[in-house]
DNA sequence: ACCGCCGGGTGCC
DNA sequence: ACCGCCGGGTGCC
C-alpha cells in the first residue's frame, strides 16, 4: 500500500543561516515631533536575490532597501485634457518613461493609481528626469497636492529616493537643467519635512544572520502588538469531516468561514459618498473593490493547516452551505457502481473509516481502505518516477490522473496505472480515470454557472499527503470528486477540471501550464476556490510560477504558508498580489505604501503593515495560547550530554592522527596558506570526527591528502571531487561564502574551494576577465569548475575489515540494551553523519537482536517510504530502531514512533542538530522525548560543542550586529580551526 | 512701425 | 487657461 512520497521539492526550502539584514529604527527628527520609533523588529533584506533579478517592471527597485530621500521638487503635469485619468487631492501618482513619445523621447508620463494616464511631466522638467530614471539612479515618486479640479494642468510633487551613491549624480543632473531639489518631503498640501538633516543617515543596514527561527520569531512581533480582538470564535465543521478538530482548527474553520462569506470592503478602503476611497493613495473610484475572500493561513508547520482546509471546503462549500452527505440509499447504489479504473472495470469494495484522531503527516500507515472508493490493493501502485535529482523536472511515468462525465456517473481522479492493468483495454483515449463514482445528482446537480471546483496547489512533495489527509479526515459516505491533475496525460479539457470538487495539482504544473500552453485548462476554469501550500513558493515576483498562479480566476483564495515572510518583507507582496488586493497588485503601490516606509523605519508604513497583516492573516505558533492553552501541547524534550572516554587503543590512534593534522595545520598557519588549503584542513577534521566513532571510517581514500602535484587532468578532476565530497560530508559549514546559505549545486574551484554554482558564477561574471576565489584570490575562471558528479553511496570504509565494536558503539548499546528491558515498545533513533558508522552501528544492534530499519541519502524514494512506514507502525514485530544519516529527509520528515534519539556525533551547525531533534518531538508524538548526544571526551568533539554555543551565541545576539564582511568569514573561519584543533 | 499695443486664436509630450 | 505665447492687425490725440 502506500502513496509514495516524493522527496523532491519544487521551491527553496527554509535554510538555516540565511543571510539578513536588519534595519535598526531611523529617528526621524522633527521639530516639533521628536518622537522616537521604535524599531521594528523585522525587516530584511534577502542577500542572493540579485543574482536572480532580471526586473523588467520597476525602475531602480534594487536596492531600494538602502534608499535615502535625495529631496523634493514641485514640478507640474500637463496634458490632462487629453487623458481620462484623474487624481485626488493628496493623491500618489506614479511616473513611467516614455521614450518612443514621437514628439519628445525624455517623456514621462504620469499615471494615477489605477494605471490610467493622467498626463505628462512638463517638458523641461522631463528633460531632466528622463537621464535619471533611464539610469535608475532615483526612484521617483509623485503626489499631486491639489488635483481635483485643474483642467489642463496639475502640480506635483516629486520626491527622490535612492541609493547614498547615486545622490550627487542626480542632484547634478538636476541642477544641469536649473532644477534644484528641496531637502525633505513634501507630504500632500503641507510640506513639512521629515527624515531630513544628518538624521537622515541613520538608515545604515547593518546586516545579521538569523536562523530561520529567528526570522519567524520576529514575524510574529508583528502580531503582538494586535490587540486580540477576534474573541478566538469557534465553528464546528461539517459532519462531513471525519476528525475532531483542535480548539484552533475550529478557530482557524471559524475564521475562515467568516472571510469566505464577508462582504467586506478590503483593507484600507472605505466608502465616502458614492466613492470608494483607498486611504492609503487617496483614489477614488465608482466601483467597489472586490471583497477578499481569503487570506494567508500562516500556522506554524504542524497545526493543520491542511486539515482546516479540508474542513473549510466542505464545510462553506458554497451559498455558505456544508458540502452535501450522502444518505444511506444512495450510499448503498454507489457501493455496486462500476468504476472506470484505467480502463479496467472494476467493483469497488467499501472499507471503512474510523480514525477520529486528529494525526497528519505521511506517517499514517492507516490510511488504507479508509474510503470505499479504492481498491486497497491498487493504492500501492501510485508511484512516481522520481530518480531524477532534479526536483522540478520530475515527470511521473505512472500516475494517470483525471476524471470526466460519463452518463450520469462521475468516473474520478486518484489514479494511476500498474502494468497488469495497462495490458487491459482502454475504453478510451485520452486521460485515464478511476476512483469513486458519484451520481450527478449529488456532485454536480448545481446550476452550470455555479463555481463549485477547489483547486490545491502544492509542491510534488506534498501531494501524497494531501491526498492521504483527504483520506483520513473526510468521511468515507462524503462522495468528494477529487482529481489529480498531474502527468503527461492529463486532460485538458476545462469542463472536465469544473466538474470535480477538489482538483490538486503542483506549481510546476501549473506553470508549464502557464508558460507552454496556449490555452491552459487550469486558466480557463472559473474556480470557486484556489489553495495554495507552501505558499512562500511563489514569493518571487518575477518568477514565472509567481505569475501563472496569480493569473488564476478564483473567487476565494488561500495561501498556506508556515514562513508569510521566508526572507524579506518583500516576500509578502507576491501573496497579497495574489489575494488581488488592490492596490498592492501593483508593486509600486505596494512599495510605496508599505515596503519603502517600514524598511525606513517610518512609524505609519509599520502600522499600515499591521493592519494589513492582522486583515488578511491568520497565525498561530506552536506557543500561540487559545483560551489560555498553548494551541499544541508537545510532550517534554530533554536533551543529554554523555561523554565517552575513548578505549587506549582508540585513544592511540586518536592522537597520532590528531598530532599528524596538527603539525601539517600549524604548518599552514605558519604559512599563512590555512584558507587554500582549507580543504586539507576539513579532512583533518572530518577524519578526527570520525575517530571519535569508529576507527574503521577513516578510509584509505581520505588518508591521501598530501598534495602530490601532478599533471594529469584527469587525476587534477578527480581530487578535486574528492574534495568537494569531503567538504559536503564534512557536515562542516556547507555554506558558501558568497551567498552565506547552504549550498545549492555546488562546485569546487581549481584552489578547491566550494561554492553554490549561480554565485560563482556571478563572480566570475562580474570580475571579468581577471576574476579571482572569494576566498584566496586565487585567478579562476569559468571553465574550471568542477561540478558534483551523482552521489553514489559512500564506500569510504575499508571493506576487507572485520567488524569491531568501538567506545561509542558500546556506550549505544548499552544504552539501547537498557532501554529495551526496561520497555520493550520504546522506538529509537539512532543519527550521525558518517553513513559508514551507521553501516558499523547495524552490525552490533542486528548482533544484540534489535529489529531495525535504515533512512540514509541513498535510498530510493520507494525505500524511503517503506523504512518510514515500518519503523512508524504499531506493528508488534516493527523495527524498534532507526538509523538515521543526519541530512536525510527534509524537515517534514515525521519519525514520531520515537521517543528516544541518540545523536551519535555533534553536528557542526546546532540548528541541524534541533532540525533532527524535531522529526520525533513534533506533533503526533505523545512521549517525552530524550536524546542523548555522545561527545567524546577531549577531542574535536568537544570543541565542536563550544563552537555550537559560540554559534548559538550569535545567532542569540543577532541584532545590531554586524554582517560580516568576506574577511570577517575568512577569519572566522580560522577562528574556528584553531578552536577545533586546541591551536 | 526694423516699434508697441490690441485682442483673437490657441494650448502636452 | 481668470494664464502665456503666437502672430496678424494696426498705429496722433
Amino acid at each position: 500500500m502506500s502513496w509514495r512520497y516524493s522527496g523532491a521539492r519544487c521551491s527553496r526550502i527554509p535554510r538555516v543561516g540565511s543571510s539578513w539584514n536588519f534595519l535598526q529604527s531611523v529617528q526621524y527628527g522633527r521639530t516639533g515631533n521628536p518622537s522616537i520609533f521604535s524599531s521594528p523588529d523585522i525587516l530584511f533584506k534577502f542577500e542572493a536575490d540579485h543574482i536572480l533579478s532580471n526586473d523588467d517592471s520597476m525602475s531602480a527597485e534594487e536596492d531600494l532597501e538602502s534608499s535615502v530621500l535625495f529631496g523634493s521638487l514641485k514640478g507640474s503635469v500637463v496634458g490632462l485634457r487629453y487623458y481620462t485619468g484623474v487624481v485626488n487631492n493628496n493623491e500618489m501618482v506614479a511616473l513611467q518613461r516614455e521614450p518612443d513619445n514621437q514628439y519628445d523621447h525624455n517623456a514621462v508620463k504620469v499615471n494615477n493609481v489605477n494605471g490610467d494616464q493622467v498626463g505628462h511631466i512638463k517638458k523641461e522638467l522631463a528633460a531632466a528626469l528622463a537621464f535619471i530614471m533611464d539610469r535608475k539612479l532615483a526612484r521617483i515618486e509623485g503626489i499631486v497636492p491639489y488635483g481635483a479640479r485643474n483642467a489642463f494642468i496639475m502640480p506635483v510633487n516629486l520626491s527622490f529616493w535612492g541609493s547614498q551613491e547615486n545622490k550627487q549624480a542626480v542632484l547634478q543632473q538636476m541642477q544641469l537643467h536649473g532644477f534644484k531639489l528641496a531637502p525633505g518631503f513634501l507630504l500632500a498640501s503641507s510640506q513639512f519635512n521629515f527624515a531630513s538633516g544628518p538624521n537622515m543617515k541613520a538608515s545604515v543596514i547593518p546586516a545579521v544572520q538569523m536562523t530561520t527561527e529567528q526570522l519567524k520569531t520576529e514575524f510574529d512581533k508583528l502580531f503582538e502588538d494586535l490587540k486580540e480582538d477576534d474573541k478566538t470564535q469557534m465553528m464546528e465543521p461539517s459532519q462531513a469531516l471525519g476528525t475532531v478538530l483542535l480548539p484552533h482548527q475550529k478557530h482557524a474553520l471559524a475564521w475562515m468561514v467568516s472571510r469566505e462569506n464577508s462582504n467586506e470592503l478590503p483593507p484600507f478602503w472605505e466608502q465616502r459618498n458614492k466613492l470608494y476611497y483607498n486611504t492609503l493613495t487617496n483614489f477614488a473610484e465608482k466601483e467597489k473593490p472586490d471583497t477578499i475572500r481569503g487570506g494567508i493561513l500562516a500556522d506554524d508547520m504542524g497545526l493543520g493547516k491542511t486539515l482546516s482546509v479540508i474542513a473549510l471546503l466542505l464545510t462553506n462549500f458554497h451559498g455558505g452551505q456544508p458540502f452535501p452527505i450522502a444518505k444511506a440509499s444512495t450510499k448503498l447504489k454507489k457501493e455496486s457502481v462500476d468504476v472506470e479504473m484505467y480502463g479496467e472495470t472494476s467493483k469497488h469494495s467499501k472499507g471503512k473509516k474510523e480514525n477520529p484522531t486528529n494525526s497528519q503527516g505521511p506517517s499514517s500507515s492507516q490510511t488504507s481502505s479508509k474510503r470505499p472508493k479504492r481498491k486497497p490493493g491498487k493504492k500501492a501502485k501510485y508511484t512516481y518516477s522520481s530518480d531524477s535529482e532534479n526536483d522540478c523536472q520530475i515527470i511521473p511515468q505512472k500516475i494517470k490522473a483525471s476524471a470526466f462525465p460519463e452518463e450520469d456517473v462521475f468516473a474520478v481522479a486518484l489514479s494511476w496505472e500498474t502494468p497488469t492493468e495497462k495490458k487491459k483495454s482502454k475504453t478510451q483515449k485520452g486521460p485515464s480515470t478511476t476512483g469513486s463514482s458519484i451520481p450527478k445528482t449529488l456532485s454536480s446537480s448545481t446550476s452550470g454557472e455555479q463555481r463549485r471546483t477547489t483547486l490545491i496547489i502544492c509542491p510534488l512533495s506534498v501531494l501524497s499527503n494531501w491526498i492521504d489527509q483527504f483520506e483520513q479526515h473526510v468521511k468515507p459516505e462524503v462522495q468528494l470528486n477529487i482529481c489529480v491533475y498531474y502527468g503527461p496525460e492529463r486532460s485538458q479539457d476545462p469542463n472536465v477540471l469544473s466538474q470535480q470538487d477538489v482538483v490538486l495539482t503542483t506549481y510546476t504544473v501549473v506553470t508549464h501550464d502557464y508558460t507552454r500552453k496556449t490555452d491552459s485548462p487550469l486558466h480557463k476554469v472559473k474556480w470557486l476556490r484556489v489553495v495554495l501550500d507552501e505558499g512562500h513558493t511563489i514569493r518571487n515576483p518575477n518568477a514565472q510560477q509567481t505569475k501563472a498562479t496569480h493569473s488564476l480566476v478564483a473567487e476565494r483564495r488561500w495561501i498556506l504558508t508556515g514562513t508569510p515572510i521566508q526572507n524579506s518583507l518583500k516576500d509578502l507582496w507576491s501573496l497579497l498580489s495574489f489575494l488581488k488586493l488592490k492596490p498592492f497588485t501593483d508593486r509600486e503601490w505596494w512599495h510605496r505604501t508599505i515596503q519603502r516606509p517600514v524598511t525606513m523605519g517610518d512609524q505609519g508604513g509599520l502600522s499600515r503593515l499591521q493592519a494589513l497583516i492582522k486583515n488578511t492573516t491568520l497565525r498561530r505558533t506552536k506557543t500561540t495560547k487559545i483560551k489560555g492553552k498553548p494551541v499544541l501541547q508537545l510532550p517534554g524534550r530533554k536533551v543529554f550530554i554523555q561523554h565517552i572516554e575513548l578505549s587506549d587503543e582508540e585513544q592511540r590512534i586518536y592522537n597520532s592522527v590528531r598530532d599528524e593534522g596538527k603539525a601539517v595545520i600549524n604548518k599552514y598557519f605558519n604559512e599563512g596558506t590555512i584558507l587554500t588549503n582549507y580543504a586539507d584542513v576539513l579532512v583533518v577534521l572530518v577524519r578526527l570526527r570520525q575517530l571519535c566513532c569508529h576507527p574503521h571510517l577513516v578510509s584509505s581514500s581520505l588518508t591521501s591528502t598530501a598534495s602530490t602535484k601532478s599533471g594529469a587532468p584527469g587525476e587534477l578532476y578527480e581530487k578535486l571531487v574528492n574534495k568537494m565530497k569531503i567538504v559536503l560530508s564534512s557536515g562542516s559549514d556547507e555554506e558558501c561564502a558568497i551567498c552565506l546559505e547552504s549550498l545549492n549545486m555546488p562546485v569546487i574551484t581549481h584552489c578547491a574551494h566550494v561554492f553554490c554554482k549561480p554565485c560563482i558564477c556571478q563572480v566570475i561574471h562580474n570580475e571579468q576577465p581577471n576574476a579571482k576565489c572569494p576566498l584566496c584570490r586565487r585567478e579562476i575562471s569559468g571553465g574550471d569548475l568542477v561540478e558534483c558528479p551523482e552521489e553514489e553511496s559512500d564506500s569510504t570504509m575499508k571493506q576487507d575489515q572485520k567488524w569491531m565494536s568501538s567506545s561509542k558503539i558500546n556506550a549505544l548499546l548499552q544504552a539501547l540494551i537498557k532501554q529495551r528491558n526496561k520497555d520493550p515498545q520504546v522506538k529509537s533513533i539512532v543519527v550521525s553523519q558518517f553513513t559508514g558508522f551507521l553501516t558499523l552501528i547495524e552490525t552490533a544492534i542486528r548482533e544484540s537482536g534489535f529489529i531495525f530499519t535504515r533512512l540514509d541519502g541513498s535510498l530510493t524514494q520507494k525505500k524511503r517510504t517503506e523504512a518510514i512506514q515500518s519503523f512508524q507502525s504499531s506493528d508488534a514485530h516493527s523495527p524498534t530502531i532507526m538509523l538515521l544519516s543526519l541530512k536525510a529527509g527534509g524537515v517534514g520528515l515525521n519519525l514520531t514512533a520515537a521517543s528516544r534519539l541518540y545523536l551519535m556525533d555533534p553536528a557542526w551547525n546546532p540548528a541541524a542538530e534541533e532540525q533532527c531533534f524535531d522529526r520525533c518531538h513534533r506533533l503526533g508524538q505523545t512521549k517525552d522525548v530524550i536524546i542523548t548526544k555522545y561527545v567524546v571526551k577531549d577531542s574535536v568533539e568537544e570543541n565542536m560543542l563550544k563552537i555550537q554555543d559560540k554559534k548559538r551565541e550569535v545567532a542569540a545576539g543577532a541584532f545590531g550586529t554586524k554582517k560580516p564582511t568576506p574577511s570577517e568569514i575568512k577569519q572566522a573561519r580560522i577562528a574556528e580551526i584553531k578552536t577545533l584543533v586546541d591551536l
